[in-house]
DNA sequence: AACAAACATTGCATTATATGCAACATGAGT
DNA sequence: ACTCATGTTGCATATAATGCAATGTTTGTT
């Protein structure tokens, strides 16, 4: 099915003023899409009616608008997810002394919805809103092993540990579904190594996924197991708050 | 100027998909526009290629989509603000015990942009991302008393309370300036009663406002003048924090 | 102060896109 | 098996969107 492809222009004016620190001018936009700036000044001006740019009064550049803080907190919110998980990642920051994260699949990536913060000085924050990749991080993997979703078609390089092989990442997989709990090995940022395990619902859907991030030489290969336990014991704890039943799943849901 | 109709009807979807608590079918989205679904169908098919809607597998229907909380929550992120008013938000809770607020002004309203729940049973939660008006909001009847905007120029009715007669809002804005904080006395919501004051920047412009919100019957008016100087000064000291000097702010911004 | 350059907006004729209609495929309910 | 509703797709047409040129405004240079 075609895109519409006025409507494609606006949302990828959206997706470029993500990046536009100090917002864009008209000219700019124009520039960067390949239009007009006759067009350019249309998108914007529409947009802005509908709230989802702001143009500054002093030097006409346009910012994104507060309609996407409303729609996206709104969106945020009604995810119930995060509520109940609220005090499991304190839990885990409790025990493990680093961040801990929740993620949820969506788009074919791992979106963050909620992060508690650790004290520690050296501590690795990902932003509420991240969308991160499936093959290369720990909540991303979580998803490929525990869900049902299949593999990408790429395997984007982010650091030189990162895994593009297919095969290779599948071995991974199986090792993953088999432990209970999934490595980010400095696969995806450098210094910072990663675990998480998967949530499930009364279902027995898979959910979403916690997990904990920290420098790896805190979190390092000879405590990772231990961590990985704590982080799989905490997911158990939260699928069971959430009705699962761990009898009820197949034995390829655990860890042992 | 006119606006571009394709992209008026992608975002009008978007604020409709706001309000659809289970999402919404391609032929709900064309009737609630009065246009055809094969049209519809194009536009969220534009939507979801872009991450700004989601169509479920199963059923077919469409929801906000993720690229709304990664626009909406990189946008929020970007406001420091909200890093240096969280710790008086928190001086606030304590203070008064009941839940504090931060606003900026957009959209010719009030957005909320974080807030510091108080251990109360009773209280009274702001969404964040929640835009509220400028004329019945304890927070933006500050923006109207001590910023540079204009009146709006239709006031709506809220509570019996809401006032609605320009002369006596701008009576009210005149006694607020001189206050020093400004009041919602159940104008915006049957009881609950706010008070809230303006944050300045190092030039002494107006950046937002803090305040707190409670229930009617503990937020009395008996008290309201304590609540009232416990909100400015807090206010002001995070005026302060961020470089305002209020030796140098006309008398009109003073209480006193 | 005058001028040039860059930017943003607007009018308008033209072009390309978006549209609605009809047909088709699919799923649900009887 | 049949009917109805929904969603998608092909296609001809109508309309909106487009780019160009002109205009107005602001900024920077001389």
């Amino acid at each position: 099915m075609a895109e519409i492809q006025s409507l494609a222009r606006g949302l990828k004016i959206l997706n470029l003023l993500e990046h536009a620190r100090n917002g864009m001018g008209t000219t700019e936009v124009a520039n960067q899409l390949s239009i007009d700036k006759s067009s350019a000044s249309r998108l914007l001006h529409t947009l802005a009616n509908y709230g989802f740019v702001e143009q500054d009064e002093d030097t006409s550049r346009y910012s994104l608008g507060p309609q996407l803080v409303t729609l996206g907190q709104h969106l945020l919110n009604r995810i119930t997810l995060r509520d109940h998980a609220r005090p499991y990642l304190h839990e885990l920051v409790d025990k493990t002394g680093e961040c801990a994260h929740l993620a949820i699949q969506a788009q074919k990536q791992t979106l963050y919805i909620d992060q508690v913060e650790s004290t520690a000085a050296l501590r690795v924050e990902s932003e509420i809103g991240t969308l991160s990749p499936l093959h290369c991080t720990a909540l991303g993997k979580v998803m490929l092993a525990f869900g049902d979703c299949r593999l990408p078609d790429e395997f984007k390089t982010f650091t030189h540990r990162t895994v593009t092989d297919r095969s290779t990442l599948e071995a991974q997989l199986a090792q993953t579904e088999l432990r209970g709990y999934a490595i980010d090995d400095e696969e995806y940022n450098y210094g910072v190594r990663c675990v998480a395990a998967p949530v499930y619902d009364h279902r027995g859907a898979l959910v979403g996924a916690i997990g904990i991030s920290g420098p790896a030489g805190r979190v390092t290969l000879e405590r990772i197991d231990e961590f990985g336990t704590v982080v799989k014991d905490t997911a158990q704890a939260l699928s069971a708050r959430l009705g699962f039943d761990a009898k009820l799943r197949s034995s390829s849901s655990q860890g042992e």
